[in-house]
DNA sequence: GGTTCATATTCCTATATAGGCATATATCAT
DNA sequence: ATGATATATGCCTATATAGGAATATGAACC
């Protein structure tokens, strides 16, 4: 089996930066293509398919206006990946990670080293 | 070009299921490879690529023990994904969602006319 | 030594990209 | 209708998978 399809979830479809870096852009509100291209420095073709990917699986909408058509962010479907990193947050905003880092030095000294040669 | 190596960042290690369901067993603590075999139902050399992509990125840690290798969480390596979700966690927050639509009126009230009424 | 247990690596294949480039579609203007 | 602008789609290729199967490494124990 090939990698899952980037359109499969917000997980896969956020994996690429470059579609990071346009949301990013259209955090800053509504936007046509074409602003995405002068901002990104891609290619039209490239940024209308990630733009594809992302609209897929929901994290951007569109609306046409005239011959333009304008992108807006839907954060919402970014939930699940928040959701995820729930059960995680707590090693990084709490002042447990120092006390872990120090653990697992000591663990990693005393087991580290069995003895070779 | 073909799409960023899994490798590239816990970004793209993440977005594969398996590697998410994996951290989520270690969340519970240090497990040897065989007890994520048991517990995921998928094959060890599976598993022994994913934990390899998964340590990569620096997301899980290994130690030697005995004939095992325990495999340990590090959290951390998750923090650049959260970081970067905090530009759009507003979106899915009740309590800013009910603000924003506060600012949006008061807003529209200020623009429509300049003084009170 | 040889054997068993635990894990890692190698080889294989089908598949899905990302980007380059050309072209199609759609909308507006004249 | 013709042309210009704005965006989407199709075709191409190199590349990196994920999983399956077999095998290699390594550590413990006889």
């Amino acid at each position: 089996m090939a990698r899952a399809a980037t359109t499969t979830d917000a997980f896969n479809a956020v994996a690429e930066a470059r579609r990071r870096q346009i949301l990013d852009v259209l955090a800053g509100g509504e936007r046509p293509v074409n602003d995405l291209v002068d901002v990104l420095g891609l290619a039209q073709p490239q940024v209308s398919k990630h733009l594809r990917v992302l609209r897929e699986v929901g994290v951007v909408d569109v609306r046409n206006a005239g011959r333009q058509r304008l992108y807006r962010l839907n954060a919402q479907a970014l939930k699940p990946i928040h959701d995820w990193l729930k059960t995680y947050e707590r090693s990084w905003s709490e002042r447990f990670d120092q006390l872990d880092v120090v653990l697992d030095h000591l663990k990693q000294k005393e087991e580290g080293d069995g003895g070779d040669e």
